[in-house]
DNA sequence: CGAAGCATTGAAGTGCGTCAACAATCGTGG
DNA sequence: CCACGATTGTTGACGCACTTCAATGCTTCG
């Protein structure tokens, strides 16, 4: 669903992605998925959930570098890299589709196309990282909530998790602090701000979008980086 | 070389990747060599100079995204994504080898293990993104520029532009302000807490780690994100 | 040689962090 | 179904790392 939002896939394509993974497995929440370091040789597409991607720093401080809602491929970047430079961590819990390397190598060298999609993904993957870095570096706590609340409306908005305005968010404010590099007591003023200034509604694990434009506009949000329109490859 | 110091390439590879470029560009400092959202069918091998990606916001700060030295391959990722949602800016005169995405495009069907590794360096290119939003949203000032400066004497080493414990650093400090996201001023005054540590020696563009050990523990840096290592594709 | 960019310094301000306490909610076992 | 501990959310007081503003010297280069 989330590749054919993008482009066409044929029925020969379809049988050949589908016959990849070999299995499905579930997570409870809060686990390790994946250890930074450790050899992988399978990648791990989520069905649903919520999953992170997160570094440590010696003293405790962890940031996350980007969140998976159902349809992304969260570690496919371990299909060339072997190991990973981070944790791979359910926020939820999740199922899993599970693709062995040697599968998916196979895959692409007989569809050289879906290679070029699967690559593309992974560099879709780093351009919402440079988009982070945006925030980390130089946007403000209110903007920085602000973007990763729109960013993440775009992005459920595509595998069919929106409901309008509105989506499930199963994160905690110390979670959202770890993804937006602030502390859990300054993202909770943040979010009290956003709310006063009548933008968003956030209870009971549910984030309604009061005035998009508004939201938009304090994080100058602009989805071309999601790079969300259909395409050749 | 840079290809050479992870894997073995063939000669015939050798000859197929050669035969990609179609042309040697050179552009000057301080210009916009690619600039985000225009549609690309080139990518650019940066040959000699420095390159950095950034983006900005409207009120006129920018943040860059990584910092790129001779045999990086700059956009390579616009191989998929058609456009970027970043500036590719040059830091410094460059010379740049052109390779158009049509004859990628050949190249990587051609060779599937040479996709791989262009696929591989494009996910280098997303942990390096990683280690750089756990810099912007949990290092200090101090470890940031540290951990700055142990990653391109890491880079630069592989492709053979350090002298020892230095390297030239054609960089202003407004630019290292960029990718740190910090202030000029601020940069400024780190930079001097860390030669008032004896930690680097920073003068006429040439950067010398005087203590590489101190550096490193300040930033915390783990060189495991680069994937130096050799290995098969 | 002059202008423009770059580096440096000081003083003052602020956005976010830290610490600490408490309230609300959740999950689990009895 | 309730009890209770643990996690999550909220609030206040205070501190500090970094920013802002502004001025001055230093390079660089046409």
């Amino acid at each position: 669903m989330k590749l054919r939002a993008r482009t066409e896939i044929s029925a020969q394509e379809e049988r050949a992605i589908r016959a990849v993974f070999s299995e499905t497995r579930r997570v409870g929440p809060d686990q390790v998925v994946v250890r930074a370091g450790e050899p992988v040789n399978v990648s791990l597409l989520l069905l649903s959930g919520w999953l992170a991607r997160g570094k440590d720093l010696s003293g405790g401080d962890r940031q996350m570098t980007e969140l998976h809602v159902a349809g992304d491929f969260a570690d496919l970047h371990a299909f060339t890299l072997k190991r990973l430079d981070h944790d791979v961590l359910s926020l939820t819990d999740c199922r899993l589709a599970v693709a062995p390397h040697q599968a998916l190598r196979e895959l692409t060298e007989k569809f050289p196309r879906l290679a070029r999609i699967y690559w593309f993904l992974t560099n879709v993957d780093a351009a919402v990282h440079r988009e982070w870095a945006l925030s980390l570096g130089r946007r403000s706590a209110l903007a920085r909530i602000a973007h990763l609340f729109c960013e993440l409306h775009a992005r459920l908005d595509v595998v069919g998790l929106t409901y309008g305005d509105s989506y499930d968010f199963p994160v905690t404010q110390r979670e959202l602090a770890e993804c937006t590099g602030l502390t859990g007591v300054h993202a909770n003023r943040t979010l009290q701000e956003l709310r006063r200034r009548g933008l968003i509604e956030l209870a009971n694990r549910r984030l309604t979008i009061l005035d998009k434009a508004g939201l938009q506009g304090v994080a100058e949000f602009d989805p071309d980086y999601l790079y969300l329109e259909r395409r050749d490859f």
